[in-house]
DNA sequence: TCGTACCAATGAAACGATTCAATAAACTTC
DNA sequence: GAAGTTTATTGAATCGTTTCATTGGTACGA
């Protein structure tokens, strides 16, 4: 009862070659009813399972795709890594998932794990900056595919998602429910997300003249660092408040909601309108439903492993880099003024 | 430029036989410096990479573990996965990670998949009936520990927080801060955990005679429930209301704050004092900072481990079931009323 | 009846590592 | 300097699959 049974207990067990139980696993129309069915049999007798390192060893190289994330707990991975491995389930491939958590120590273990693994190719949302850890991996020769970076065309494919646009779309609804002074709360614009939103807004401001557009800083990206720049907000008080705000995510944007109705002198949308960015799920169960920006997760995913596997399959590597734009989700908490 | 390069690859450049690379690999100090280092240069040289799957077919086992949470997204899991996750890498192994999704399909892939694998253990937390699947698991001797599950420990170990204790812990903190009169608010009942911590909860509101504990129930376990049932007892309004509110999970405390604080007529802690489960990232930066019960999740993935190290070592299993107590956070949703 | 074609089944070779008994070389010790 | 001991290296055997050239059998047409 201790080993397992391999595929030549199965054979003799069935009476069979073994080389005709390994077409019944893997061609089973190559083989005939009567004796598939007792392989069959056996198999289920012996309860053989594959196993599978012998059978990449033979092959090559194994079912799996690697598939390195910066953060699990964040939603926007978590939706990523779902819809990947549908997509690899789909073409029978199943993913390994690692989580680097930002730290390029745990990222470099995950390559060098899954390159042991001789997994098919690599999906990554690589730490910092894209560097020599990643042009290893294109000199060894491994499939990689960036996740939520733009990559040099000439050395990666890479699946992103515009923030300039999300940006612009943000800024432009507010803009068109006729708010004109509007700010934007974001944390340090070093990351390159918030610049690149921030700059999406400016674009749309600049195309209405009488509009304007102040940058309000906030110390990280959390609820916490929203509700100080709300509370500073509230302390200008009246007129001086902007008639709409955008904040580089719906933490940011949940924070600074909280501070504005907490005291009962603003209301929102009435006096200002509030959109968020990344739609999280609490973005629809705030105390004002929040309008946000939602980024295409499942596209996203999905995409990842279709470049993934051009990549495997073809020769001569032409990479590409698919760019998403996200979506608009409205919400109470930018309807327009005169109608609330 | 293609083939990856072997083991014998690595002999041939390095002047030395096969068996010494593996030493150099497996057993530095078998080797001399001298040699050690023409080996090291010649890997180096060559970008050789160990193909895990030989390896693993020569002694038998692999280096990984299978991990099947019911969903990675909940932040319960992430916290438990990652602690597993380091506690693993601690002892050399690497965790394979798969999100059944609560689907009993998917979690028999994943179960078929990393048994083909030959992981040294699993740990699950399982999809519905613990049943035939894990049964088949004992049967074919893979070392399994349960996660979040209390398990006949005849059959298996597990871990797993107890439930009871955290209700009884949140309602005799609601007395214990003078209140009274104190509600339930749940899922349906037919959830384990829902059940455990209500009868906890009842435990504790026993020991006071002059007490009592009213059920509410909750249609899910979302913030959009709990603003109903808020809502339901805006309406019921003033001398109606109970004195304490204990929910059966965070989400569902944060919308019944938010539908007492957005009619100004209640507050909390002064008029209702709120406290939620889990201590959710949500729960410190609610308008009003949320009291909860932490359940140990670090220790939970850390113990797991252990335990399937105990499994895995001993050739006669013997089981243990760990349960964990969990721990009361105290936040400004549940001050004593009359420092309020 | 023979030749041809087709279909099932066979079993040895190969994949790339680890292991281990055997050997060679380098030191000790008296 | 011979015998004994330790240390370093070797290379064939092995793990459990898949692959593929080969064989044996059956059916068909001429």
């Amino acid at each position: 009862m201790n080993r397992t049974a391999s595929i030549k207990d199965v054979a003799t067990h069935a009476g069979v070659a073994v080389g005709t139980v390994s077409n019944v696993l893997n061609y089973p129309d190559r083989v005939s009813e009567r004796t598939r069915e007792r392989v069959l049999r056996a198999i289920d007798e012996l309860g053989f399972v594959r196993n599978d390192a012998a059978r990449q060893l033979r092959v090559g190289h194994s079912r799996t795709i690697g598939l390195i994330v910066l953060d699990v707990g964040n939603p926007f991975f978590t939706s990523v890594v779902r819809a990947a491995e549908d997509a690899a389930a789909l073409q029978g491939s199943a993913v390994l998932l690692g989580d680097s958590g930002h730290n390029a120590g745990r990222e470099a273990n995950y390559i060098d794990l899954f390159q042991e693994q001789r997994v098919q190719g690599l999906l990554i949302s690589p730490v910092g900056d894209v560097s020599e850890r990643l042009d290893l991996l294109r000199e060894r020769g491994v499939p990689t595919v960036l996740v939520d970076r733009l990559a040099d065309e000439s050395k990666f494919s890479s699946v992103a998602v515009d923030d300039d646009a999300g940006g612009y779309l943000a800024a432009r609804h507010l803009l068109d429910t006729g708010r004109r002074r509007l700010a934007f709360v974001g944390g340090p614009t070093s990351i390159r997300q918030v610049a690149d939103r921030l700059q999406g807004a400016q674009r749309a401001v600049k195309e209405e003249p009488d509009a304007a557009l102040e940058v309000l800083d906030a110390e990280g990206q959390t609820v916490l660092a929203g509700r100080s720049v709300g509370d500073m907000l509230v302390e200008r008080g009246g007129a001086e408040l902007p008639e709409g705000i955008f904040c580089a995510n719906d933490l940011l944007a949940l924070g600074v909601m909280q501070s504005l109705t907490m005291t009962h002198t603003v209301r929102i949308p009435e006096d200002v309108a509030l959109i968020g960015y990344d739609d999280i799920d609490f973005a629809v169960s705030a105390v004002v439903p929040l309008s946000s920006i939602r980024q295409p997760t499942q596209l996203l995913g999905r995409t990842a492993i279709e470049l993934l596997s051009e990549e495997v399959e073809s020769q001569n590597p032409v990479h590409r880099s698919v760019v998403f734009t996200p979506e608009l989700v409205v919400r109470q908490s930018t309807a327009p003024a005169d109608a609330g």
